[in-house]
DNA sequence: TTGTAGGCGTTATCAA
DNA sequence: TTGATAACGCCTACAA
């Protein structure tokens, strides 16, 4: 250790500094968490002794002494896809592990793709019991002001896999869906593999801002780097299989020479069964979103060609810590909390389970 | 804000097994810490009302009693190139979160491809000062067997990036380098599309274990799904860029009409030089690993067209977990632990910094 | 406006 | 072989 710099394995404690200042515990602890009754000078003083010492508070021994418990919850819409399925799973598995570190988990759904029930249910939502939310839902102005407001009475938000920037939201935990939808271009753009070809693009819903963001740079990549491939109107399928498996022979019998499906959203199921049915999944290059069950059999098969994603532990994971730390008002770490988008062929898929 | 105070959900503590099992608190300590000195009786008492009462030891305050300090150690080959330079960055990144979480952090560079030198420091290690260490570097019978000393001595090892699998490592924190070359081969023979294509690989030493496997992996896809494709014999670069860069033009001479390189280790700085100095870099498809600054600019140029990559922060966190929970003798949460394998496209990079 | 004392869940040091 | 009791770093009644 060298002589002045201060020595790197001494952590002063609160002890250390009150004894510094000149004051007792309890004075440090109400400058330390800005609580009211102490005189500006004896402030100044503690901050003083605060900088000098390079005091960092324990948050462990600071959460074990106040008994801090925290209620986080999250808003998933309704639909019967793996991926919401997964994004639960992963809720509950960490609720397990999280609730010896004073953690709450707990999720709800909510109907699909509707701003109103979304916007209800936020504003139902009571600050006693609730530290932070985490909402994956649509951007709407209902949806905004009913975010805005709990946000007043000192709830965290998180916004989950779609963003809602126009919302005071701390903080979005999500991939940015346009470069998705770029590297998915570009997927495509390669595999497909020269002259004039048709893409068809399926989506979920017009309301949707990841959907939307997906498509927009998809868009981009093909005008920018494959012009000879025409990118045909998007489906709206809903991420309702039954209701895609419906669409998609309708689709196939306008333009019978599409060689590229772009699925953005989920359903996956319908397009899978459409495709293996009618004898097109070796023909068809296939780009998808999210590695689910269904979707990781499709690409071992060959069924998909690539498949887009993110970690669904990851976002969880991410979404709770930054909820724990908005709620304390600390600082985030944001290269961990960035959620890369995962790009999978049938090499590099990681094993199914433990 | 949230809850304090009681739970309708208890947990219990401590003293709720004391109580229970009729016995004192130093008691239950030292049951539950396996310390000598309690009839077995007594500690079946103990760990009946556990059991019972579900009873789970909070680590926070556990660590906050004991004023335990991990001292975690990591061996990084002394090559001059960026990736290792990212591993080292990240670990002074962590080690200042760290520092305040009981947890040390410090590394050392070990000269590469030398087995002996890298036993010699395995085996020098004082394990009173150390809890745990991370090795990246060869394996050899030498190496295993400074491991397996160390480990007897109670010091928790793990293999970082390169496998050890015939020492006693606790753990390995990196990829499936197989899988990697397999992914590595799959995109080239996609983006190669159709002919009769030549195909250089680039290697750093036929010691690295990680080097030998992407290769193993590469050879695999390309025998089984690009047959038209010829893989070229091995170019070893010793993750030199100076080196590469004298070994490549040779290897372009002998064969003018190579289409594809494989560059499954470091020393891109060499390989990227050579494509731009010669105008190769838009003719030839080059897939890579590790994504720095270096290839990420290659990439966003097209002098790449693809990058293996594993997250270097994502291998330093999980490798501190790790080694804490191997310390600690507590499981570990394997699907947290598993590290991806990234594919990256110029659409998908991650923003460079922030 | 400030200080004292006790407690959070765990471990460690005594003495019994 | 056991049990009080005092730490660890922090927060919070309650007193002064």
């Amino acid at each position: 250790m060298g002589k002045h710099g201060r020595d790197i394995n001494f952590k002063p404690t609160v002890n250390d500094i009150a004894r510094v200042a000149g004051v007792s515990l309890a004075t440090v602890d109400r400058v330390i968490n800005h609580r009211p009754g102490v005189r500006n000078v004896t402030i100044e003083r503690v901050h003083k002794a605060i900088k000098e010492l390079g005091y960092v508070r324990d948050t462990a021994a600071a959460n074990l002494a106040r008994g801090r418990v925290y209620n986080f919850h999250f808003l998933l819409p309704e639909s019967n896809n793996e991926f919401v399925a997964m994004l639960e799973q992963q809720i509950s598995e960490l609720s397990d592990v999280m609730a010896f570190e004073r953690t709450k988990l707990s999720f709800e759904r909510v109907p699909a793709f509707d701003p109103q029930a979304m916007a209800r249910i936020i504003s139902k939502m009571v600050p006693q019991d609730v530290d932070g939310v985490a909402i994956f839902g649509p951007e709407t102005p209902s949806v905004r002001d009913a975010i805005d407001q709990i946000k007043k009475h000192g709830v965290a938000v998180v916004a989950l896999v779609s963003d809602l920037p126009s919302s005071e939201r701390d903080h979005f935990v999500g991939i940015d869906n346009i470069a998705a939808g770029r590297t998915a271009g570009q997927l495509m753009g390669h595999f497909l593999a020269g002259g004039r070809k048709k893409v068809l693009v399926v989506t979920g819903s017009m309301l949707a801002r990841d959907h939307l963001e997906r498509r927009l740079g998809f868009d981009q990549v093909m005008t920018e780097s494959f012009a000879d491939v025409d990118v045909l109107p998007s489906l709206e399928g809903r991420d309702d299989p039954k209701l895609l498996e419906r669409l998609l022979p309708d689709a196939f019998a306008t333009t019978p020479d599409i060689a590229g499906v772009y699925s953005s959203a989920a359903g996956n199921a319908g397009l899978i069964n459409f495709l293996q049915r009618n004898g097109l999944d070796d023909k068809v290059i296939v780009v998808g979103h999210e590695l689910t069950s269904l979707s990781r059999e499709a690409l071992a098969q060959g069924t998909f060609d690539a498949i887009i994603s993110q970690d669904t532990g990851h976002l969880i994971r991410s979404t709770v810590r930054v909820l724990r730390a908005k709620s304390d008002r600390l600082p985030i770490n944001i290269s961990q909390e960035r959620i890369r988008i995962d790009v999978y062929l049938k090499e590099n898929m990681p094993p199914l389970c433990g």
